[in-house]
DNA sequence: GTCCGTTGTGGGAATTTTGCATAACGAAAA
DNA sequence: TTTTCGTTATGCAAAATTCCCACAACGGAC
């Protein structure tokens, strides 16, 4: 049992449904150092239909806008993170900080005593 | 965003593939408790169907046997925990208990400020 | 007017999950 | 010996979900 690995997850739903999480925060980090919702799916390698998708509910879910966009013009167009995009997005940074390392702590002291 | 809460998961892979969580926890210790697949699958409210796709998907990842069954016989036959199937459960336990509460803790002091 | 790299979106394909239906089993009772 | 009963076992179709292709619209720069 030596490729045995923990995984954790965390998320925050709103009525119930998932609308912020790892995936999210890394796209709209990548939005922010990008400018591109297009840009960004790519670097952080996911479909821009699934990032469109993404964006659409959290917006939806969360009731206020988090990327400010433009269609055509210079660069063909872009897309910012609004100022309570940036707010939120910090929160859940440190929300998220330090807890995979400590779920991955407890798993290395009660698994890898190896014995079963 | 008054109905935001947080959620989160934990489970064990091996070959990158999901072999445990809280889901099969609860579906072992209620066999332990129930000595019948069937009637833990109807206590944790999943069809039959599920809960044996989950023990043969456990039982061929981690290989070895977590499950003794039976089949006809008194009552229909049943299941009975391995004695390694016990042990991985307890350990189990161990791992996730405390987590999730310090989740929801940290959740609370980062989000429940009121102000985005 | 053409070009370019964006955003926006429908809809079908692919994948995963779900659960229905039914077989096999074997001790105990009839 | 035969029937009964509540199990385990599993194929397969349907339902749900996810994924992604293809194309439209946009508008500044050239």
């Amino acid at each position: 049992m030596e490729d045995m690995e923990i995984r954790s997850k965390l998320w925050i739903e709103v009525g119930g449904r998932p609308v912020f999480g790892r995936g999210r925060r890394f796209l709209l980090e990548a939005i922010d150092k990008y400018g591109s919702i297009n840009r960004a799916a790519k670097e952080i390698n996911i479909s821009y239909r699934k990032a469109w998708g993404y964006i659409k509910a959290m917006e939806e879910r969360l009731g206020f806008k988090l990327i400010e966009r433009q269609t055509g013009g210079k660069n063909g167009g872009g897309a910012v993170l609004t100022e309570k995009a940036k707010r939120f997005l910090k929160k859940y940074e440190e929300l998220e900080c330090g807890i995979r390392e400590s779920v991955d702590d407890k798993f290395r002291r009660v698994f890898k005593d190896n014995s079963l």
